[in-house]
DNA sequence: ATTCTGTTTAAACCAAAGTATAATCGCTAG
DNA sequence: CTAGCGATTATACTTTGGTTTAAACAGAAT
């Protein structure tokens, strides 16, 4: 179904990069290696899913910064540390940046291969659902300034001859809109467009003027 | 609006206990000491918003397997945990258990206070959403069991002529429990109704038969 | 035995939603 | 200039949704 899954490692040092590059195939897992960060930002994240396996301590920027680093660039990817050095606020400052796991040398390879299948389960569900926002996001855009204005309105449960006097046209129209509305979104029922709007976040936003 | 916050500080040394609550106490918080676990178990959590500041040694049970315990016994309360001897691997196990903050000893005060703080506005959060539900609950208690099967399927988007025919009876008969369901869980239309539903979880069990 | 609750249905409407056809108008890209 | 898109509206229906009133029935509780 879903893509074969690749496992990042960066860590400078190529003695544990070749080390845990050979655990990892041995269990039949496509891993890619790199000897630092930037490496990484350049390609951006792979297209399956995805598992990346950090060593804290870097050249240039530590990997914590980088965690930091992705998530304010919006990147969603899970992290597994691994330190030689480590101490709790480092550890801890990791799981609160969402790390899957923060394991101090030596650990056991179960423990790895372990926090590798939990991150990539959380990643497989994390793609699925960015997959189905994206193709919401996509029907969305198909929408017309003024179809967009009336989805809005339909989704807080509003009537049609409501909705014609909040904006001011006729009750005939805002039902063309409408009906363009939920054929455009693929809606099957009313619920169903109301949760395509909750997915697409319409509360916060309710519908951008931009 | 929300009643006062409690801080439970729960620690086998009375020095500790003390001198947490004087800090505590002296920026205005509401606290209460307990020496162990069992205590604060037997009383449960508090009304208002409220925070655990938990020593991860304690006599009988570790704050880690007490952490736990609460998770199991699906008690939510933020939990701030401190410790003199700790570990990485303690401390990333308590942060995967949901903990707010992992502080070690010796730790500034500001440290503590802000993680209360952040807890504290994590508990109002849960509680608020919580009363909601519980709300939400109420009122799908007061349905019938016919008028429970009607909303879930109006909920999924079917039309009443289809769900007469699900269910056997006749569209007529899906109007009244319709409009029954619509008064008694006070929903304002199709799409709040729709959330509701989504709110009480109906994804899952859409309509236990029990 | 009687009351109450839940369930069912019919008749008779009224309101709301949705569809199809057709036409007008302003604006923009060829 | 003209074709096309977005927006608007009207007419004319059909289909759904929703309410009220009234009635019937089964089973549980008093």
């Amino acid at each position: 179904m879903s893509a074969q899954p690749t496992i990042i490692i960066v860590d400078d040092d190529p003695g544990i990069r070749e080390s845990l590059e050979g655990l990892l195939r041995s269990v039949g897992l496509q891993v890619k290696t790199l000897a630092s960060v930037p490496e990484f930002v350049k390609e951006g994240r792979p297209e399956g899913p995805a598992c990346l396996v950090l060593d804290v301590r870097l050249p240039g920027q530590s990997g914590l910064d980088f965690q930091r680093e992705l998530a304010a660039a919006n990147i969603q990817v899970p992290i597994i540390f691994i330190t030689g050095y480590g101490d709790i606020p480092m550890s801890v400052r990791a799981m609160k940046g969402g790390a899957v796991e923060f394991l101090t040398k030596p650990f056991r390879e179960q423990d790895l291969l372990d926090a590798i299948q939990l991150g990539l389960a959380r990643d497989r569900a994390w793609l699925e659902n960015e997959k189905a926002i994206a193709e919401l996001r996509a029907r969305f855009e198909t929408l017309t300034p003024r179809e967009r204005e009336v989805m809005a309105l339909v989704v807080t449960g509003r009537l049609n001859k409501q909705i014609a006097y909040d904006i001011r046209i006729s009750e005939i129209t805002v039902k063309v809109h409408r009906g363009q509305v939920m054929r455009k979104m693929k809606a099957a029922s009313l619920p169903d467009l109301a949760r395509m709007a909750d997915k697409l976040n319409f509360t916060a936003e309710k519908h951008q003027t931009c």
